[in-house]
DNA sequence: GACACATTGTTGCCTTGACAATTATAACTT
DNA sequence: AAGTTATAATTGTCAAGGCAACAATGTGTC
């Protein structure tokens, strides 16, 4: 009876506001990203998935550090950390000069493991933007880069 | 120690990957929207004001339909209206034709808050998209609504 | 050196959202 | 009409994230 409604128009386009949007893509990004990392056969989730991916990009570097890399809550980087290193993916070093610190390091099981996402991430990736020409993802980034930077300026 | 590191090239954009991006939006638009609802008085959160701008804009609708008009869990959208309840901007009334569904309906109260909101909401996300010009904007939504169906499309 | 203060990582607490199971009602089939 | 299936809302459970409190260590000041 409440199913399926909205007779409305067919043709005309959903109309969604920015914020709904925005959050919309981020979820179906994340369940997309996530089955296909389980299609590949890596149990990982999409912030762990995030995590390991800037380590391996960027190499060793401290909790905080990493936490704001992948712009996240230092407490819930905390146990990320944790998770990752449960699965043998992510070492704890301790830090050379700071000992309040540490070097988070990716184990070579971590690095093989990321080779494997690697492509899960970038099928993941071209089919989001499957529809767009590439000039028009160029901008798309661009947009979305600086709708960031105007959001974090005025605080 | 470990403080703000990446001392690389100040000059050079951040290069941020399609997903961190989409992600660190919705947090910081979030953030905005939820702080500037708290300036004007308005206690409610994101995902409260979604719901109930969607009901002041299109109308009583059941819930199972709201949930789906906001892209939000059935069951989660179960206590969103218990809490938008409580506060008494919206009322749960039984459906005419099927005693299953309910017609939730907003209340004057809650009208007299999304007329309040609707301010709020605006100015956050003109100074979202303060940086876009009025084409970039349109070509930006426009984007973001391909890569949604791109994504739900294969799903 | 002693003190205040800042920073790093961790933990506890709370809220939120996703998913599965449940109940009540409707719709469909024969 | 009886039985089966589908749908609406709710509830329980669990994982994840944000926030505040904390201990340990570093930094600066007198």
């Amino acid at each position: 009876m409440c199913g399926m409604e909205k007779p409305s128009n067919p043709s005309e386009a959903p109309e969604h506001s920015f914020g709904l949007l925005i959050s919309m893509i981020r979820t179906e990004l994340v369940r997309a990203l996530e089955a296909a990392l389980q299609e590949e056969g890596v149990d990982l989730r999409f912030t762990q998935f995030l995590a390991l991916k800037r380590l391996a990009l960027d190499g060793p570097m401290c909790a905080g550090e990493l936490a704001r890399a992948v712009d996240h809550d230092a407490g819930a980087m905390t146990r990320v950390i944790d998770q990752l290193e449960t699965k043998g993916y992510v070492r704890r070093q301790p830090h050379e000069q700071d000992r309040r610190s540490l070097r988070i390091a990716v184990t070579d099981a971590g690095m093989a493991t990321w080779q494997h996402m690697a492509k899960a991430h970038e099928r993941t990736l071209e089919r989001a933007q499957q529809a767009l020409s590439p000039a028009e993802r160029v901008q798309l980034m661009d947009s979305l880069e600086r709708v960031l930077a105007a959001l974090r300026a005025t605080g």
